[in-house]
DNA sequence: TTTGCTTTTATGTCAGACAACTTGCATGAA
DNA sequence: TTCATGCAAGTTGTCTGACATAAAAGCAAA
């Protein structure tokens, strides 16, 4: 069993601040505790504290003036993604003001067709995990997601996969691997026949596409995400910081 | 003449550091200097080197591996857009391998309509300017886009606006304001008739569009852009990194 | 060749100090 | 009272130096 390093202090904090935020501790508009406030009360020190504000800053969650303080960013509210969880389906969800959740459909194991395997750096024909699953807001299904992996990677029995995690849970559990970064496509598409059997809405209108590619720290690619979805129902919009 | 305040040291840094991503000087995949070396070279503390460094991975232009280095994204020549310009279209065509151009279309004075009063915290009919402008790759026009500002934020006279310019630039030349952050909605839609006038493809497919609010550092609203273009042309695609 | 240890080098974290900037208050003049 | 000026306090930005932690590189022994 592969020990998974523990997260960075200053992520740490990141994740603590997010918490904040989101949860309205930290209010929309309203200043949050001075640097030096935050380092004694996290028992870190500032320049821990100043990496993960930088962070959320380049995110878009917080605005920053010299001399002033540091603002919770007005329109968080309006924003149903981040730049750090485009790719992370039950937050758009949540973002969107709705209680996400998950259902699994189907799991299988096939050869990987020339794309995937060129997408995927693997031989043709190598076996895949391809995952399948529903994502619901309240009760409405919005977000068909497939997912494959390549089977190499798998670390545990294939029958112990919970279909209803989050995908990166599922990588840290059954594949002992960490995503370190995704690279997104964001495609505009016509919904068609196999997704519309998921679906509500009438065959043939707008919907959005994303194309996920997930890596790990070595730049090896760790699966491809096809996730569609109605923006008429659920928004796709994103917040980020200029300067 | 409003004096705009100069860069902060470390966002000069960011810039200095993204211009060689992009330009070459540390390709894809090797390990740039370490943060010791650029403080050197670049005559500013580690501490300032490390915010840009952060904020350079926050959008996932780097790499940073404790004990090891910090390498450039190995996937930079297949994304198209980061997240600290997803608004900045001329960069998302150079992003597609394409050389960007703007041509000028049109621009008036009218009224704001309800919906715009809504978005710019303006009251209804308050006079705008309405900026019409096609973006280029190569020869090919591939994205329309409309920018409507109220026209009371206006320092200089209307009739030596360039329409030629990056918004950023119209903003603090015209404007004497900064854009601070941008909030920006993807959406589906179809090429419509308008539209279809501008952009090549048949009317009715499939097309993304990019509605964008900048606001300054106030929170204050300062224009609204709808952005429409052919995905099939110009691919929409974001890298994150994860922790 | 392989394995394990040591050295080197890089990023991560810490502490303290000062600079640059903003806000609000107090003071004083009109 | 009203307004302008200047001062003080608070916050982020930058600097310096040090140590902690992690990974790669080199070396030596099996």
């Amino acid at each position: 069993m592969r020990i998974l390093q523990s997260k960075s202090i200053a992520n740490q904090v990141d994740e603590i601040l997010l918490e904040r935020i989101r949860g309205g501790v930290y209010l929309p508009g309203s200043r949050i505790p001075s640097e030096s406030e935050l380092s004694d009360e996290l028992g870190v020190s500032r320049a821990t504290v100043r990496t993960a504000l930088a962070k959320l800053a380049a995110n878009g969650f917080i605005l920053r003036k010299q001399g002033d303080g540091t603002y919770v960013n007005e329109h968080i509210h309006e924003t149903s993604a981040h730049f750090g969880n485009l790719w992370d389906l039950a937050e758009l969800i949540a973002g969107n003001g709705y209680q996400p959740s998950i259902r699994f459909l189907s799991m299988e194991r096939r050869p990987a067709t020339e794309k995937e395997a060129l997408v995927l750096a693997l031989e043709e024909g190598e076996e895949l995990i391809c995952l399948r699953r529903l994502f619901y807001a309240d009760q409405q299904a919005v977000i068909l997601a497939d997912n494959v992996i390549p089977f190499s990677l798998l670390c545990e029995p294939i029958e112990k996969i919970d279909g209803k995690l989050h995908i990166r849970d599922i990588f840290e559990q059954y594949f002992h691997q960490k995503i370190s970064f995704v690279l997104t496509d964001i495609r505009s598409t016509v919904l068609e026949a196999d997704a519309h059997e998921f679906l509500s809405g009438e065959s043939g209108r707008a919907i959005l596409q994303l194309q996920t590619i997930f890596y790990e720290k070595n730049n090896l690619p760790l699966a491809l995400g096809v996730n569609i979805f109605d923006d008429s129902f659920l928004h796709l919009s994103l917040a980020q910081a200029w300067n």
